[in-house]
DNA sequence: ATGGATTCCCACCTGTTCGCTAGGGTTCCC
DNA sequence: GGGAACCCTAGCGAACAGGTGGGAATCCAT
C-alpha cells in the first residue's frame, strides 16, 4: 500500500500552483526547485496532468504552467487518477473485477470497503483545503488522534 | 496505492490455513493449487511468513504449513506487513518520516489521516473475521452502500 | 519581422524493484 | 535409504524511478 512517487509529486507541483494563483504562470523548474522534486523527472509528470485536463500550459518566453480549474474544485483524488490510475488497485486491477474462492471469499469485500474508506479521505480534500491549511473536520479529526503518528 | 501481489497472495494464503485448522499441517502447493497462485513464488512467501513468526512449518514426508496462532489473534494487517514491510507508505518512507514545504506542508498531516484510516480497517479484521465471512460492522457498513462497488 | 532566449515536448538510457521460474540442497518420515 | 516436502539461490522480463539530450514551439526585444 504506497503512494508512488510519481502521486506524492504531481499533488505538491499542483498544490504550488493552486498556491501561486495570479495571471501568470509557473515554470516547471521554479516548481521543481520550490519542492524539492527532479525537474525532468517533474515535467513528465506535468505532461500527464495537462493531458488529463487538470493544468493548461504555455511555451515561450515566459510560459509555464496554470491550473485548468480553481483549486477549489480539484480533489487530491483527481490528481492521483491522472497520474497514477486507479486510485486503490490489489495486483494491478481494481477490486470488482477480483473472484476469489473457499474461505477467501471475504476477502473482496474487505478491499472494498478499504477503497471506499480511501475514496472518503481522499475524494473529499480539494487542493485548496491542503493549501490553506484548513482540512475537512472528518480528516482532522483523525490527526489529532497521538496513536496516528506513531510508527507501527 | 495499490495492494502487491505479495499481499494479495499472503492474506489469501493464510486464509486457507486458517480455514483448514486441523492438526495436519497444509501443503505449499495444495494452497497455490486451492488459491490458483504461483506455487513457487507462494514458497518464497510462506518463507516470509515463517521468518516473521507467523506460521509453522514441517519438513519432509507430509509436512506442510500451518498458523502460529489462532486465527482470532492474526490481523490482515499483520500478515501485509510481515510480508510488503510497513501498510503505507509514500515513496517508500513512511508518513511521520517525511517533510514538506510550503503550500504542501498541510499534505503530511492528509498522509497520516490516510494511514490511520487504512489502519482502522486492515488492524481491526483477523483472518477468523475474513474466513468465517463475518467482518465488523465499521467494514460491513462501508460495503453496504451500492457506490461503494461502483468504478471511478 | 527576425533572431535569440525561454520553455514545453519527445525519445532514449541507467539502476532498482516486482512477479515469477528453475534447480538443486536439506530435512523429515516411513 | 529413498521419496516427499520444505528451503535457498540465481536469474529473467517487465515496470518504475530518475537522468540526459536534443528538438519544436512560442514569446520578447530590436
Amino acid at each position: 500500500m504506497r503512494i508512488s512517487a510519481r502521486a506524492d509529486y504531481a499533488v505538491r507541483a499542483a498544490l504550488q500552483l493552486a498556491h501561486a494563483r495570479d495571471g501568470r504562470p509557473l515554470k516547471a523548474e521554479a516548481i521543481a526547485d520550490a519542492q524539492d522534486i527532479p525537474h525532468k523527472f517533474l515535467e513528465g509528470i506535468l505532461n500527464d496532468m495537462r493531458r488529463g485536463g487538470l493544468v493548461l500550459s504555455q511555451r515561450g518566453g515566459n510560459g509555464g504552467y496554470r491550473l485548468a480549474k480553481a483549486p477549489e474544485e480539484i480533489s487530491v483524488a483527481d490528481v492521483i487518477r491522472v497520474v497514477d490510475g486507479p486510485l486503490v488497485s490489489v495486483r494491478g486491477v481494481r477490486p470488482p473485477e477480483l473472484s476469489y474462492t473457499g474461505p477467501a471469499e471475504s476477502l473482496l469485500p474487505l478491499w472494498v470497503a478499504l477503497r471506499a474508506n480511501v475514496r472518503q479521505i481522499l475524494d473529499g480534500v480539494s487542493l485548496a483545503d491542503v493549501a490553506s491549511a484548513e482540512l475537512p473536520s472528518r480528516v482532522s479529526a483523525l490527526t489529532e488522534d497521538p496513536a496516528s503518528w506513531t510508527n507501527p
